[in-house]
DNA sequence: CTTGCACCTCACGTTACGTGAGGTTTTACG
DNA sequence: CGTAAAACCTCACGTAACGTGAGGTGCAAG
């Protein structure tokens, strides 16, 4: 009946009953003189509801409700619990997912470039909606991780030989340019599919994160160049 | 350059950055004589990364750590966020499926009753493991709903006729209390499935927690009684 | 010159307790 | 009955990552 023969009989901490007293969520029936807690069967039966629903991982403000009185609906707090928790396990799995591709990609990387890696990721996520997420990564399925390697290390190549034309003075309708634009073009279309939607992503993306594009080679210069050479194609 | 700028471009609060300088995660190069905060490039890059992290859930702490210096292994610290992150899915799973089984199952229960039901199963928990609440899972699957219903409410009857005797005097051996204590038997071995771990757990069961007992009308004598029962007819 | 906005530094509130500090009461033993 | 250990009490700070004022200063525009 004095605390710590609930706290023993229960397995509840002192310091957590001094805590259900503060707020109020179960508070003694009775004190002695001396100011001990004592507690009567009402409140061990309390408790053992309050435990149970915590183990539900119920906040104690929601227990508080739940056990307040029954004019709370209690279904609809559990619907409602019940719908955080699908929330949470649906981004928690989201985010294991993605550190799993990571891990599985980059095992070999750097310290570096693995947050830069990850750094990509949550750009992209700026600047994709999710089911154009969906697409590019089912794309990428599609092509097998050797194609993807392979227009990774193909696109700084085309874009160097590209530049090097520009610098030049050649002429956009020069059959050489004409060819790189050609290949460009094909790039692009493999990894946008045909998608307006990617390929204005893809244009907001550059332009909001310009140092990623200078790293890349690319500037509005050379954009406009490619442009010039693929509409003289037509 | 100023914290508002920056708040502005990266869409962080004042507030936060602030709170990163406080704890020293991302601290200005320079202040001005005012002691107005000055941003640099670098301090940008380095938000950025921060900001990608956190997006990926690591803890300031573990940001400080992974970009604190190479020198902290960023795979086992990504690889423990990982196993971390799977422990938690796992246990909301868990818990998802209860409430979800208690909602469809009660659906159309008091909230009183509702949270009764919670009670028990954590009460379950404490007095069986994981193995044997999903052999009994199974079993009450294999048994169909309402057959578990059937059992549930004859229970009470059993317990009942069980006590009358018991009370009458009437001697274990007679053939009225063996046809009892053979039906109990019965019943017993459905939920068991006639498995020693889970015999000696109900046991365990309703030695720990007698007030179920008593409301459900048990108690030491009776089972006594249905023990000599069960011994004569051998 | 004053208005208003951006900036600054406290400092409390949030969740569910853990962990002492320092003091009183009860209990057990000789 | 005296004393010492065990159990109880009330503060009160710490945790994670900021939100939200409160109250005061700096700076550019009208």
């Amino acid at each position: 009946m004095k605390i710590g023969d609930i706290a023993k009989r229960t397995g509840i901490s002192v310091r957590t009953l001094h805590h259900y007293d503060e707020i109020g969520l179960l508070s003694p029936s009775h004190r002695t003189e001396a100011g001990h807690r004592v507690y009567g069967r009402e409140e061990i039966v309390r408790l053992q509801q309050i435990v149970s629903l915590r183990q539900m991982a119920f906040s104690l403000e929601q227990i508080r409700e739940l056990l307040g009185r029954s004019d709370f609906d209690a279904h609809a707090v559990v619907r409602g619990h019940i719908a955080r928790l699908r929330e949470q396990i649906a981004e928690q799995q989201e985010l294991c997912a993605r550190l799993e591709a990571l891990e599985a990609h980059y095992a070999s990387a750097s310290a570096d470039e693995f947050i830069q890696a990850i750094e990509v990721m949550t750009m992209f996520d700026k600047y994709y909606t999710k089911e154009q997420l969906d697409t590019l990564a089912k794309r990428r399925e599609m092509f097998g991780e050797e194609k993807m390697r392979e227009f990774q290390e193909e696109w700084p190549r085309l874009i160097a030989a590209v530049k090097e034309e520009m610098q030049r003075g050649t002429d956009p309708s020069d059959p050489k340019v004409q060819a790189l634009a050609k290949r460009w073009m094909e790039l692009v279309a493999a990894f946008t599919g045909g998608d307006e939607g990617i390929q204005s992503s893809v244009k907001n993306f550059y332009r909001g994160e310009p140092q990623v594009a200078r790293q890349q080679g690319l500037d509005g210069d050379l954009s406009a160049y490619v442009q010039k050479a693929v509409a003289s194609s037509k």
